[in-house]
RNA sequence: GCCCGAGUGGCGGAAUUGGUAGACGCGUCGGUCUCAAAAACCGAUGAGGUUAAACUCGUGCCAGUUCGAUCCUGGCCUCGGGUACCA
């Protein structure tokens, strides 16, 4: 073999790992850049092709960094707590510690067989105690401070206490429950203990209440918003219900504009940027007191649309709301009841499900139109939300979709107050549907009757406003993240309670280790796992029995990274002065609402206790896409054990039945393996087309049961890290998803093999030769370092690929084999194909790694085009291209085109009335 | 329903963001070498048309702006993603 992968990739993994060329140092007169990838979840089933994807991808650009001249720091790590190794704990009592050890030295080296360049020397492990020693003493931090919305940062709980004690909760303007009591100074010195700890629950940035919360049953535990969709558990897919439940809760909301402002300072795609806005979900309008008919008390709504209230016809309260039995008649209190209890045991996904089906009831209240002095009937329906706004509504049907609903369902009155533009007011018993458009003219509405509806807003806010019975309200769609689990492998609380009040432990005794039980499953008591620990106490007292959620440890994983062996803090100083933030961020969109939001949150509040040094974590984030399986299909004649190739199937009635792809090359099935793979199939029979079976095929996710999983193993063994690297790069962009697909891996093994013959002669020695290059090599080196360098930096590594395809088909066809063209070359593909071009850079006589090479600039003194086209039109038809001096002037230009033949010959003997030349362009001729 | 994003050969994908569409790779066909095969190398390859050329049509569809549109504008179709009683 010429050109040995196999020997050369283990020798320089050695030698890197040997020499430790990849640590990162956090003092460097060198520039800074950081470079991450998400670290994964080591589960049992080890990487397949897919995960290396933005690996690779980041690689790429931490090598050229380097050869850029930065103090790059490229670190991986596992996200080691989460459910599958616990499940796998409970059905086998292997330790969960025990198994994800094991995934993750398989992990391990699946990734250095892939001559990743991390800087090993800083792995974290999120399950490691000295690890999560700062995960649980972050919570304590969160647990001790609240955000003040004045200074819009979070504030010591003690500076809280110190106003209350002087003045107080009445001017507080500070992120906190609804339900807080006000209360005096004189109050709060007579309060108990408890009594103060409970209010102080109600400020705290972690805190714990009685949530409603995503119960699921099916994994025993309660989930985040983002961890559910459709009524079911993203993991397994259980049924989750809403139940009050006492939790651990962070005040994510209390961050929800800077979460939102600081996405305009970031460079992410729109897309995910976009999910994450819808996600908060802002939406400006007002909040308005309606008081009750009879009664002194009024309740409040929110609306994006105070413009509409003349066109309200009734009001309608969540199952939920307070009010509900305080203002209910007696005629109508059994329906009201009946109709309330119905809807709290409606599970979540019932309810989701039968969306469009219309329930309510009558109260038998009235609320008063504070602007028409109307009376309106208030109803009850569970369309209405509790935990948005504030569960209640005022119904405008004749401009809003689920109001319209409703009034035709009960036979409420729908009056129109806005006029789209272009249209005339119509009687409403004609519409079929709302008109919910946020543009038109008002009419019906008093003092704004022909004010466009964005003016009437404003005007009915500053009414409202006046009358001391409304204001201007910013909603958010975003909840409070929960944050207890009743799980066993994850960090556990440092809280204990006394007296039945939660305290935090002190910080000097953390970390707060994981016990060991004897069983993974929850008590008969329905408990947590940890309440089975034995002698589980802190002072004496219990401690909390829930752990942390999956995304705990990931939060702020990037910060750790830069000083990982710290025991005194979380990270220096220094060492955040250093290194700032994550400059590249690679990974999947699907960590959208999760990760991305919560590490935000986790660093904005960090960055307001004085620890981390910027607002946001992640400068510029790359989604890398998914790599789909290709699956392959044999087809089975009915009843029989016969297997007819894809083009002749149609003349059978066929079953497909999914074919392991390595006994599969190019859709060709090997007979014998096929035989072999299962004893059904021993005596298969075939119809085979031109002497082969072909097998069908179909783009799905990768996985083991549909037999397409590809191990990148078996690449390298069988082309070497080098060529799949680049293959994958060359597969498409970087963010888009495509399916793996094997069949072009062979062009990228071919370049490699034409890039090692460039260094060698036809006997496979090593030989470069001192000449020096002509231009027209000149060129073709410069040419390509313009467009790798380019490429790079928009991780256009494609294009990149095609280049050096290009660039040493040229260099072979010229038998350029010098050395001042080959050893800037080899640097600049050094960070796709690191492997080949250390050998070449040994073999080049360099002693050092090609790490600490300097990447070559390209001269544009090489690149100087001597000629450009001219497209020449005549009326505008383009009918040829010429090729002038690009510094020919313009004159010069029509001059020398109406003199050429071709010119003559499309003139057919006119005159041009008019030519224009556009330069480097066209030459358009008018007759 | 609402909000994003994308539609280019047989396939993956290029195109200096308004200037010869289809780079590069795969696949296919033909050839060189060989007893043969593999490997390697050379040539052809959007469609129609012709002995060959000329020429015509071609970037989801329909219009528009422009001397000129894959690119800009408007409308539609299809696919992918997010979200879903959020008032």
């Amino acid at each position: 073999m010429e050109y040995n992968f196999n020997e050369i990739e283990k020798k320089w993994q050695r030698f890197w790992a040997e020499n430790r060329t990849f640590g990162a140092e956090n003092r460097s007169p060198k520039p800074k850049y950081y470079i991450l990838d998400m670290f994964p979840y080591p589960s049992g089933a080890g990487l397949h092709v897919g995960h290396p994807l933005g690996y690779i991808a980041s690689d790429i650009y931490a090598r050229y960094k380097r050869l850029k001249g930065f103090n790059v720091l490229h670190p991986m790590g596992y996200d080691a707590y989460g459910l599958p190794a616990e499940q796998y704990a409970i059905q086998t009592g292997q330790h969960p510690a025990k198994t994800t050890e094991q995934n993750i030295n398989r992990y391990r080296e699946q990734l250095d067989k892939l001559g990743l360049s991390f800087d090993w020397d800083r792995e974290v492990r999120t399950c490691d105690p000295r690890y999560y020693k700062w995960t649980q003493w972050t919570f304590i931090q969160l647990f001790k401070h609240y955000y003040d919305n004045n200074a819009q940062k979070a504030m010591p709980i003690s500076k809280l206490v110190e106003t209350f004690e002087k003045e107080g909760n009445a001017n507080v303007n500070a992120a906190c429950d609804e339900k807080t009591p006000q209360f005096t100074a004189a109050e709060w010195s007579n309060f108990s203990e408890k009594e103060r700890q409970e209010i102080l629950m109600h400020y705290r940035i972690a805190y714990l209440s009685d949530s409603m919360v995503n119960w699921c049953a099916g994994l025993g535990t309660v989930l985040a918003n983002d961890e559910v969709v459709n009524g079911v558990s993203v993991r397994g897919g259980y049924p989750v219900e809403r139940k009050l439940m006492r939790q651990w809760s962070l005040r994510v909301t209390a961050y929800a504009e800077r979460l939102l402002k600081g996405l305009d300072e970031v460079e992410w795609s729109e897309s995910l940027k976009e999910i994450q806005r819808n996600w908060i979900g802002r939406s400006e309008g007002a909040s308005v007191f309606f008081p009750i008919e009879g009664d002194n008390r009024s309740f409040e709504i929110f609306t994006t649309r105070p413009d509409t209230i003349f066109g309200v016809t009734f009001m309608v309260l969540c199952p939920e709301h307070e009010m509900i039995a305080e203002i209910t008649t007696s005629e109508q209190k059994a329906e009201v009841e009946a109709y309330v209890t119905w809807a709290k045991n409606r599970s979540e996904r019932e309810r989701q499900a039968e969306v469009k089906k219309v329930s309510g009831v009558f109260t038998g209240a009235f609320a008063v139109n504070p602007l028409t002095k109307e009376r309106i009937p208030i109803w009850v329906s569970d369309y209405v939300l509790a935990g948005y706004g504030t569960g209640a509504i005022m119904a405008v049907p004749a401009h809003d979709s689920r109001d319209f609903a409703f009034a035709r369902h009960f036979n409420l009155p729908i009056i129109q107050v806005v006029v789209p533009d272009g249209e005339q007011p119509e009687d409403t018993d004609t519409w079929s549907e709302s008109k919910d458009s946020k543009s038109g003219t008002c009419i019906n509405s008093d003092f704004i009757n022909g004010m466009p509806v964005k003016k009437a807003i404003t005007a009915v806010i500053d009414r409202l406003v006046e009358m001391g019975i409304g204001q201007r309200k910013i909603n958010y769609r975003l909840r409070d993240a929960i944050f207890s689990r009743q799980r066993y492998w994850g960090e556990p609380f440092p809280v204990y309670y006394k007296d039945g009040i939660p305290y935090i432990m002190d910080e000097s005794e953390l970390p707060l280790m994981l016990p060991e039980v004897e069983s993974y499953l929850p008590t008969s008591t329905g408990e947590p796992p940890l309440a089975r620990a034995k002698d589980w106490t802190y002072k004496g007292c219990p401690i909390d029995y829930n752990t942390m959620p999956g995304f705990a440890g990931s939060n702020g994983y990037y910060l750790r990274y830069m000083d990982p062996h710290n025991d005194k803090e979380y990270f220096s100083a220094e060492a955040a002065g250093y290194w700032q933030c994550v400059d590249l961020y690679v990974g999947g969109i699907e960590h959208a609402t999760g990760h991305l939001l919560y590490s935000r949150f986790w660093n904005k509040f960090l960055h307001d206790i004085g620890k981390s040094c910027v607002e946001e974590p992640f400068r510029r984030l790359v989604n890398q896409g998914m790599i789909q399986g290709r699956s392959n299909f044999v087809y089975r004649i009915k009843g029989s054990n016969k297997y007819v190739s894809l083009h002749l199937k149609d003349n059978y009635e066929t079953d497909p039945i999914h074919v392991d792809i390595n006994i599969v090359d190019n859709d060709v099935l090997d007979l014998e393996k096929f035989r072999q793979w299962r004893p059904e199939f021993a005596d298969a029979e075939f119809i085979l087309e031109d002497g082969r079976y072909i097998c069908g095929y179909e783009i799905e996710k990768m996985s083991k049961s549909m037999f397409n999983v590809q191990n990148p193993d078996d690449i390298v063994e069988k082309y070497g890290a080098d060529t799949l690297r680049m293959y994958e790069m060359f597969l498409g962009p970087i963010e888009q998803s495509k399916p793996w697909d094997t069949k072009g891996i062979e062009g990228v093994s071919r370049f490699l093999k034409k890039c090692w013959k460039l260094y060698h002669n036809a006997d496979n020695n090593f030989c470069v030769s001192d000449e020096e290059p002509t231009a027209e090599e000149l060129k073709i080196l410069h040419r390509t370092i313009k467009k790798v360098s380019e490429d790079i930096e928009k991780m256009a590594y494609n294009t990149s690929v095609s280049t050096f395809m290009i660039c040493v088909n040229e260099l072979t066809d010229l038998k350029c084999g010098k050395r001042k063209i080959l050893e800037p070359l080899c640097i600049l593909l050094s960070p796709f194909a690191p492997h080949i071009c250390e050998e070449l850079w040994q073999l080049l006589g360099h002693t050092e790694s090609v790490t600490f090479a300097t990447f070559p600039t390209w001269d544009e003194k090489y690149l100087a085009e001597n000629n450009c086209n001219y497209a020449v039109s005549f009326n505008g038809k383009t009918r040829f291209v010429v090729s002038l001096p690009s510094d020919m002037p313009k004159e010069e230009v029509e001059r020398q085109v109406l003199q050429m033949p071709d010119t003559q010959k499309w003139l057919q003997g006119n005159t041009p009335k008019k030519v224009i030349v556009v330069p480097r362009k066209i030459v358009n001729i008018v007759i």
